[in-house]
DNA sequence: TTAGATTCGATACACTGCGTATTGGATTCT
DNA sequence: AGAATCCAATACGCAGTGTATCGAATCTAA
């Protein structure tokens, strides 16, 4: 909080008044937040230190903790700036591909490169309200609002019950898949993938 | 690994030959491990050390490393002991009242004391194998095949296809679950079971 | 009863990472 | 020019990790 007033001033609207001072150095700052994604996408988020960042970004460490608290900030910083593409969904006017394709996407991101930082937002975000929210705020929820237009085309089409409730049926679609990526009881495949659409989706259907 | 086969030696099997020296402490042993368990259910996996652990437990920080080489084990290891009781399945007759029954204790246990506990496994799990195979194998995987019954109940009397995919099923009825669990983007209610049920068991209905 | 093996609790230790503080120099505003 | 703020570098105290050592306790085997 303190600090993002404090970067506010030197950065938010040209109307604003500029800070007297040395301003803020953009480079340091996207190379400290490169660095974090880079090595937690390495080596998790218990492995992750501060001064590792601070060494792989060539930035002092007063830099690192002067803008932000701790790591789990610091984390969720990193991972709210980081826009995770190719997760749109399609309209090919039937709701099951619709789906089905988005979260074949999603699947192929949480095995890829990309999914140990997810795993670790999530395992961070256990023993910190914040790490959480951010991946809530920043990850689930934009998507979240993709999703609800794409259902609703689907009843527009009658392909779902008017009445259905949209959190209940996404929370259905996507619980399975955050299951087996976190517990890896069993695999996630684009089999998986479809068999899930064609159960849930045919239980919510008119 | 090394450390199990010197427990061995020590407590497994009477005929066995006992090895010499003094025998391993089983009053340290349990101290430990319901220390565990007990500061884990008060303050998370990152904040758990093993200093405090020995220090509650009442004994040598030594001892505690003797038997187990690091947090991960410890904690892996504490869990599994833990029995979680009131986690059967009923047989009601209807499968749906069976297995939201079912759900709605696993529930109460992810929002009772307990629930952080498993909030921490799962949490330490994904930057350690061991740990998240030890809620597989002694968790989840127990209580999978007390569903797979449940639902042969439920296919012998017609409530479900015949060919359903029952792994895919259970990931359907308890990954939203977890997810809501573990994201908390919205309510785990009762209700909510009962809709998920309800949804996702009609989808499976010959 | 004794010798040998192993555990126990206690404690000291080196090491790593955290987060704070200070310093001297750089950059920008008034 | 002067004030304000940022930067990198560095030193520091603190907490926790994991190892090592100690004498005492407890067991087996002879």
């Amino acid at each position: 909080m303190r600090q993002k007033s404090r970067a506010q001033r030197g950065t938010e609207r040209g109307r604003a008044k500029r800070a007297p001072g040395r301003p803020r150095s953009e480079q340091a700052r996207l190379s400290i937040l490169r660095s974090t994604l880079k090595l937690l996408g390495k080596s998790g988020f218990s492995d992750l230190t501060m001064e590792g960042v601070a060494e792989h970004a060539d930035v002092g460490k007063a830099t690192v903790y002067r803008w932000w608290p701790n790591k789990a900030a610091l984390v969720a910083d990193a991972f709210a700036g980081s826009t995770i593409q190719n997760l749109h969904f399609p309209d090919t006017g039937s709701l099951r591909t619709d789906m089905s394709q988005q979260m074949r996407q999603l699947v192929k991101i949480f095995l890829s490169r990309r999914g140990r930082i997810v795993s670790a937002i999530l395992s961070a975000g256990q023993s910190d309200r914040a790490v959480i929210a951010a991946f809530r705020e920043r990850f689930l929820k934009p998507r979240r609002r993709e999703a609800y237009a794409t259902l609703r085309r689907g009843i527009a089409r009658g392909e779902l019950r008017k009445d259905v409730d949209m959190d209940l049926l996404l929370d259905s679609l996507y619980g399975p898949i955050y299951m087996r990526f976190l517990i890896r009881h069993d695999k996630l495949t684009p089999d998986f993938v479809d068999g899930l659409c064609e159960m849930v989706l045919s239980g919510a259907r008119p």
